[in-house]
DNA sequence: TCCTCTCTCGGTCGGTCGACCGAACTTGCG
DNA sequence: CGCAAGTTCGGTCGACCGACCGAGAGAGGA
């Protein structure tokens, strides 16, 4: 396996995630692939054998580079809620990057494609093998989590995000549905568990307004 | 217009729904689609002129029944937290019947398809709407929902169910993740709210368990 | 040197796609 | 009856699809 200047493969695997990006899962054609990788139609099936492993060679790239970045941050020392600010602030990243927007075209062609669903699937196993950890340390931390069990609690704000993510993608605009504060705020009921503050009185916390005057950006983190 | 046996139009709509349960959107092809209504092809163009204008009829269609029911159940008068459950057995008839993969194939391709993303907000929004007058009426009743406004707990709530949705579409299964168990322990959430009893004593609430051992089922209501 | 393995290349296969056409059929009205 | 509007029909257009082919370029070892 040479290395050329930018390895073809590379460059295809790329090209695909900028057309998946674009076009969609459904909109996806090897020959776009291709022009926009610069080469020959032929490579696509020379280094990966077909369309579908060429979009599961994509899918667990992604894949591996989310759990990597995933377990660096929840490694970290700090407080919870900080972690979980960092989450959120992780998910603007992603939107921009175009992260979220290719795991969740991975998720959609999942229902047709048992292929691509058992990847998938593996993926979101981790993602939540990891939060329910997290929450099972949360409660041994400071105190049962209302009537959720730790992995109830986790799976309900990992669905939070997958939801709010599909709905960000669809470009629901900010003072319409506050999505992003609303995710936000779980980082504040963290904190006043975690801090054992009065919750009434509330640190920095900003004021409740309602969503048709409210901004929908971070409304705790900058 | 005249209304044979069962009229044309219909049942091109129904076999272009059965199609895209079958194969998503990103595989639904108008001569499968004509094909299952046994239907020349060129009657899928007389009707309704293209591809896009069929899909975004049948969404259409989804859609009015969706809110058809919606408000009927939430007119209801009953106590809040037997809405929310019924809302949640309504989740369990959708899975079965379509519904949900019908609205998440909509989800899906309107991050490509504008004009579908169009229609598909529309009806999110509608959607949205009404919980958050829902939540409104809540914070009314039985006072603040925690750090959050009842418009953000709308969103966070109804996000968890689309996000829940598409999970569940891949097929994540019942001990693994407990999907179904966390939606329904919100109801609890909102019941002892309601009726102002002790957390800790609990009506008929169901022990908590973990998942590897729980059952996944519907946790409150049978 | 020559042989082999890896990789690149242009070209083409059979098939499917959405869209469109003109002719024929049905229905209702005068 | 004759006419017109609404509907059904088989057939076909050009474009695009994923997959595959054999030839050949280039590097590395024997």
């Amino acid at each position: 396996m040479v290395d050329v200047a930018t390895d073809t493969r590379t460059r295809i695997i790329e090209a695909t995630r900028s057309r998946l990006l674009a076009d969609g899962y459904a909109g996806l054609s090897t020959r776009k692939v291709a022009e926009e990788a610069g080469v020959p139609l032929s490579q696509l099936h020379y280094h990966f054998g077909s369309k579908g492993a060429l979009i599961i060679a994509l899918f667990t790239e992604e894949n591996d580079r989310l759990l990597e970045r995933q377990s660096r941050m929840y490694a970290q020392d700090k407080p919870l809620w900080q972690r979980y600010e960092q989450a959120c602030d992780f998910l603007e990243d992603d939107l921009e990057s175009g992260y979220v927007r290719v795991l969740q075209e991975m998720l959609a062609a999942g229902w047709s494609n048992p292929e691509i669903g058992d990847v998938v699937r593996d993926l979101l196993t981790d993602w939540y093998v990891l939060l329910a950890e997290v929450a099972r340390e949360a409660e041994r931390r400071f105190g049962s989590l209302g009537p959720f069990t730790p992995e109830e609690f986790a799976t309900l704000v990992a669905n939070a995000f997958i939801g709010s993510e599909a709905l960000l993608l669809l470009g629901f605009e900010r003072p319409v549905m506050p999505i992003r504060s609303a995710l936000r705020r779980i980082g504040l009921l963290i904190r006043e568990r975690e801090e054992g503050a009065d919750p009434s009185v509330g640190h920095q916390a900003p004021p409740r307004t309602p969503p048709n005057r409210a901004a929908d950006g971070p409304v705790v983190a900058g």
